[in-house]
RNA sequence: GCUGACGUAGCUCAAUUGGCAGAGCAGCUGAUUUGUAAUCAGCAGGUUGUGAGUUCGAUUCUCACCGUCAGCUCCA
């Protein structure tokens, strides 16, 4: 008999081979109703699945995040089950559920249409009303073999198991396919599904292989839910920072230089006031300094670069020797190793952080740029930290603390993540653990919630990685803090100690923004393009109703750029609502409006950006102190635009 | 890099089966003097990404190159 355990505490015992969906009956009718899918021992399985072992025992139902990959799965079935009717020689490969819903990729000489995608959206429909049981089955091999004939893709699959490994199908209704489940009980359980669009795949991955036609697609419980994500993707679209850079008039691309902004007057204002400020917070405790671009080969061979990374640096041809021995640097730490070294280092000046705002080139895949997301020059509020092994824990505790003080000015927040030894890596047990326990102490001191990532460590140390939830619940990883042992060998790093003799230093890499480039397109999809005022390229327009009072306009204008605020006048005999509408679309935090009453008052209607008609009348004075104070404390706008 | 789609005025987009390349916005000129999201009129704007080819004729068809976008990791 199989002892299974339920979350409750109490027991069920089974005769093996008893299908989960039994078990299930004996906790409770309305539960037997909800159930999705159900865990043993953490492995998720169906409701028909006869069941081999005992162990922990818990029931799926809407509620819990594993049975949506369970009905996403089964989403991927009825997908193919809907392809197959319609293009009967499309041949199966896999369809998995995935983060955001799931796909399937097919086999088929020619690429599928939009069209083809629509008939197949409404054939699904049609599969999801005939209510097809998932129908799980354990064949042997031969069996298999026979069965997926006709599937050359399947067949390959089948090869691939092991021995001992069960092989299984699932059916619904007309379509059969080799699967490990779970699955839902029949095919009426999807609901709510979208298919989104479809790409081509490498069959597993591999480019020597054939290109398989994939269709993505999502679904969820509630239609309130599919909506939701709908939505999202639209929202995304709307804040794209690609479109708003165009028309916010902050930055492009050309084809003269592929992968590498122009940066318009506009957009270097936001990228000036970023770096301005990374700047400014690090004048304490931090070391600027600015090294070469160029290096002859001689330094990547030390770094390791030259071995590991060629493919993406930019190499210069070198005239006299014919040769492509030296190349742009695609990241600063070598140069900060080299500037560290030409001194001999007190243990009493570590630690040492070395900053830098240097431009950086990587040769990426053409395939792979995008926006300023993945560009191929770029600049990093790159920092290497030269210290003493026993510095480690406060010196991450203070790094920590300067990276989530950075986000928090821009209302994001961080999830972090810890990241352990890799199984290929250098430098022997001992040294993990010291590390390690340093940077998860630091960690657990900061109170805040992180996720470990065993194994997931650089080989040269482990790190803590900052993931950044934007507004729209999007994440992207920025910062991060990595412990290196291996460098400060390469480059033979010293400092003398206290005894006069000479030590091996840590070094630890921390970057913030992860790139300004990258770090600006954020910014820019989480504020939909309405920055803070410290941030706008423009932070009042001065706009002066008729003609007549352009010159009172004009001298409101002189006296807010005296007081350091981007203000501008726009004066063109254009309506007042042309340009109103005008300074709302370039996202112009204040509009101050000058008519003849406030002419006489000294004052100015001001218009707040996304506020409508709503206005305040206030003195030329008390605007320019509250625009210099909300500047000055980088004050974030009193509703970042949520999604909607 | 690979697969697919795409590339037309500064921007967003049109252009039957191959037959003189258009519109809105932006720009310029003039009129209008405006009270909180588009005043009116006129003008100008292009070797249709680049280069070959097919054709009497190519934005349209073919090939190569450049670029953009979606993917190429999530395993029956």
């Amino acid at each position: 008999m199989l002892v299974l355990t339920l979350p409750d505490g109490s027991t069920r015992e089974v005769a093996p081979g008893t299908p989960a969906r039994d078990v299930v009956a004996t906790i409770g009718e309305r539960l037997l109703r909800a159930a999705i899918a159900v865990s043993v021992n953490g492995e998720t399985l169906d409701l028909g699945t006869p069941l081999r072992t005992g162990g922990s025992f818990r029931v799926f139902t809407e509620r819990d995040a594993e049975s949506l990959a369970v009905l996403r799965h089964s989403g991927a079935h009825i997908l193919a089950t809907a392809v197959r009717r319609l293009r009967p020689d499309a041949r199966i490969g896999f369809g998995p559920a995935i983060d955001d819903g799931f796909y399937y990729d097919f086999g088929v000489d020619k690429p599928f249409t939009p069209e083809d995608v629509e008939a197949f959206e409404a054939e699904m429909k049609k599969v999801i009303a005939e209510k097809y049981p998932f129908v799980r089955e354990e064949i042997d091999r031969a069996e298999a073999n026979k069965r997926f004939v006709d599937d050359p893709l399947k067949l390959e699959r089948i090869a691939d198991l092991g021995a001992d490994e069960v092989i299984s199908t699932y059916t619904d209704g007309p379509f059969i396919d080799l699967c490990r489940g779970p699955h839902v009980p029949d095919t009426s359980y999807l609901k709510h599904f979208k298919l989104l669009h479809t790409a081509g795949a490498y069959w597993r991955g591999d480019e020597k292989r054939p290109m398989l036609q994939r269709i993505y697609a999502t679904a969820f419980w509630k239609k309130e839910d599919l909506d939701g994500y709908l939505f999202r993707i639209e929202e995304a679209k709307r804040r794209d920072h690609r479109v708003l850079g165009k028309t916010l008039d902050l930055f492009l691309f050309s084809q003269v230089s592929p992968g590498s902004a122009f940066w318009t007057e506009r957009g270097t204002i936001i990228y000036n006031e970023l770096t301005e400020f990374v700047r400014e917070r690090q004048r304490e405790h931090f070391l600027e300094i600015k090294t070469p671009l160029l290096y002859n080969k001689s330094l990547w061979e030390t770094s390791g670069h030259w071995g590991k990374y060629r493919e993406n640096m930019f190499l210069i041809h070198n005239k006299e020797t014919e040769e492509l021995d030296s190349s742009l640097k695609p990241m600063n730490c070598p140069s900060h190793y080299v500037l560290y070294s030409a001194k001999k280092h007190s243990y009493r000046e570590l630690p040492k952080r070395f900053v830098t705002f240097d431009v950086l080139h990587r040769n990426e895949l053409t395939g792979a740029l995008s926006g300023l997301t993945r560009v191929r020059q770029f600049q990093q509020d790159d920092c290497h930290v030269f210290l003493m092994e026993s510095q480690i824990a406060p010196e991450v505790q203070f790094l920590m603390d300067f990276i989530l003080g950075y986000y928090e000015t821009f209302g994001l927040t961080a999830k972090l993540k810890f990241a352990t030894r890799p199984e290929v890596r250098v430098g022997d047990d001992a040294m993990w653990d010291r590390a390690e326990q340093a940077l998860e102490a630091a960690l657990k001191s900061t109170g805040k919630a992180y996720e470990l990532k065993a194994g997931d460590g650089a080989f040269y140390g482990p790190k803590i990685d900052f993931d950044v939830e934007d507004s729209l619940g999007r994440a992207w990883q920025l910062g991060t803090i990595q412990l290196d042992y291996a460098a400060p060998e390469r480059f033979d790093l010293q400092y003398t100690s206290e005894d006069n003799t000479a030590h091996r230093p840590v070094v630890i890499h921390r970057a913030v923004s992860g790139s300004f480039e990258r770090f600006i397109a954020i910014l820019i999809e989480h504020f939909a393009g309405a920055f803070p005022v410290w941030l706008s390229p423009e932070q009042v327009r001065v706009l002066p109703i008729a003609d007549d009072l352009a010159p009172v306009a004009e001298e409101i204008t002189k006296k807010m750029k005296a007081a350091g605020i981007r203000a501008h006048l726009d004066a063109r005999s254009d309506t007042l609502n042309y340009r109103i509408r005008e300074g709302e679309m370039m996202k112009v935090p204040y509009m101050a409006v000058v008519g003849k009453r406030e002419a006489e008052a000294g004052t100015i209607a001001v218009r707040e950006r996304g506020q409508g008609k709503k206005q305040e009348i206030v003195s030329v004075d008390a605007f320019i102190a509250r625009v210099v104070d909300e500047v000055r404390t980088r004050a974030l706008p009193l509703k970042v635009e949520a999604a909607g």
